[in-house]
DNA sequence: GGTGTTATGTTGTCAATGCCTACATTTTGA
DNA sequence: TCAAAATGTAGGCATTGACAACATAACACC
């Protein structure tokens, strides 16, 4: 009767990350797919001219959603830089931690590898965001004796470190039983202090 | 002539990482990898049952190297808690540099989840020695102020972040003509300074 | 030195997959 | 209305991983 399915690039998107939710990118074939949504092995192609380029998809909207969560947190966070540079690194470990398949499709190697120019792009300009975050956190008062680069990498090597150490399920759980995003949000503390305040409060004692 | 190729395991693995490091680890097929050494498609399942078993054995490779490398530079470090940890975090991130195709291996989803018991007690036990490692430098005195937990996930999180940062070689390069060796280590300074010394002196300044 | 056993490699086969092409049906818009 | 574009189908092809049956080499033991 419909011979028409009417919105399969948007189901196909859908299945498709539930079958990796379920196992994972490498287990997700576009033969499966198909069937599995009741379509021709051959409509997929329609929509998406390559597997790589369904998975391209699937990243970009994770992507969206992420920067989307982090513009939330780091607005939420008011106008001190080192309280918004600290909300976007708890965000980005939060974002992993409840979203793991967009996560692990953002970060699988093969993904990248066939990443294309707009996704690529996208990218680009959110790690721009970071360094600007990072840089205005800096010159507010944080560890001004390191360069910005420096200071840039180091906040987002702990986030994303963070964020894959975390989210890492697998047999060998180093994080059993343990209150995982309570953990990210004390990793991230001690990255950048939660305001200047903090900051300043933390100078005084040390001496 | 020599129907037994003599040393087929070894050469199948040295030959699997070269394709690796020519492409990717999705790109590795067991048949392609049969012809260019020069042996029927089906000799390799003599040596190992299965691709995965293959790629496990080439990740144990990894680790084992890198355990090696970690050792030596810890105990290059001295007997300060701190310069030992440190130098860990750096020698880390020097080994992802430095060996970029077993690091992709040993990180690799597909790999590490059909990772076998023996990997995964490997890699378990390494984490527990990085764990042991970031505990001294903090009974040392090194952030005193967070739980042991907090101290150990922030130190791992932001090595293998900076790990996976800088060798992410894509498109999106934005380390482009950087010294990534020289950002890693100073990445790892802002991390835990690089001796209990450097530690005194910088409470000192900070008032 | 012969011989049975194990280790190693070969050949053939199968199902699954990604991608391509030719074709069918529906939708659209001028 | 009807031609063109969009969407879905059906079949085919080369590649792949896994398996099984077989061949040969290496080795241990008498």
């Amino acid at each position: 009767m419909t011979y028409h399915h009417g919105n399969l690039r948007q189901t196909l998107l859908d299945r498709a990350a539930e079958i990796i939710a379920e196992s994972s990118v490498e287990a997700l074939s576009l033969r499966k797919l198909a069937r599995d949504i009741g379509v021709s092995h051959g409509a997929p192609a329609r929509h998406f001219k390559d597997k790589s380029a369904l998975l391209n998809a699937l990243a970009h909207e994770g992507h969206l959603r992420m920067s989307i969560a982090l513009d939330k947190a780091v607005e939420a966070a008011g106008m001190d830089p080192l309280a918004r540079h600290n909300a976007m690194g708890k965000a980005t470990i939060k974002f992993a931690l409840k979203n793991p398949t967009f996560y692990n499709v953002m970060n699988h190697p093969d993904v990248l590898k066939h990443a294309d120019a707009k996704l690529n792009a996208y990218i680009f300009a959110q790690l721009h965001l970071v360094q600007t975050s990072a840089s205005d956190a800096r010159e507010a008062g944080w560890l001004p004796d390191q360069d910005p680069l420096t200071v840039f990498a180091f906040s987002t090597a702990a986030a994303i470190g963070a964020a894959s150490l975390l989210t890492a399920r697998h047999e060998t759980d180093f994080f059993e039983g343990i209150d995982v995003e309570k953990l990210a949000d004390q990793i991230i503390d001690v990255v950048i202090p939660p305001s200047l305040k903090a900051l300043k409060a933390l100078q005084e004692i040390e001496p």
